[in-house]
DNA sequence: TCGCTCTACAACTGTGTGGTGGTAGAGTGT
DNA sequence: ACACTCTACCACCACACAGTTGTAGAGCGA
């Protein structure tokens, strides 16, 4: 269902801006551990910060850059704050990412074990 | 034929950090814009440097952070340098991170026409 | 009302890195 | 051999940002 319609090829620059900003976000091990805890579902900033060992604070900034980005939603619960993924196009990148790195191994693998002359 | 086989649930540490890097790698403006001109085919640091009107210099570097995670391929040609796309999954991020701005930008889009109470 | 918990914000510091200038080295033509 | 082109490497500067500390404010229970 998902359109993966071509992008316009002399990529515009506002658009490369765009999805370097994305992948910025995306590209930080601490935020990348949030989406993984987010994955089995909403977790308050507090159990996120128990989960990753983290300090409150860090949690909460990392999670106000992801909730920017529009990737995870913030919704207030008493004092409490829920987290949840928004966008799950990013775990299908993870996926693309994984896929590739891989394939890569694979490679170096298979040189080094038979390919070496 | 992709596999998109699922990845490991608590993702460990060092995937994390591979996976932050690879994501670090792409996330760069001259990094998208290279990587968009490849995609006509293969190209010479120095056509690079020309289409990009940047400095020899920047493009080597990126190109060599590039190369050096596995997205383009250098060949040596006489006294130039062929840059070829090595991993094509480059696009298809690209390609599902501008489907999630472009969802984004649509609900926004919505909210401002019609959705305004 | 008072105190406690939970979260967000501001200021600061250290580090990583993008861009530039300078330059060395390889390859080519004359 | 010499001059020229093409590329990569090094050192440097400037800026962005991750992590920390301190703290303000909101909500809840006693």
């Amino acid at each position: 269902m998902s359109k993966t319609q071509p992008i316009p090829h002399p990529l515009p620059e506002p658009l490369v801006d765009l999805i370097a900003q994305r992948f910025r976000v995306i590209g930080e091990p601490m935020r990348i551990k949030l989406l993984d805890a987010l994955r089995d579902g909403p977790l308050t900033v507090g159990e996120l910060t128990e989960r990753l060992d983290a300090t409150q604070q860090n949690v909460s900034k990392h999670i106000g850059v992801l909730a920017q980005a529009g990737i995870v939603a913030r919704e207030k619960e008493g004092t409490r704050v829920r987290c949840v993924i928004a966008d799950d196009t990013v775990f299908e990148l993870c996926e693309l990412v994984c896929g590739g790195l891989r394939e890569q191994v694979a490679e170096l693998h298979d040189v080094l074990s038979g390919g070496a002359a």
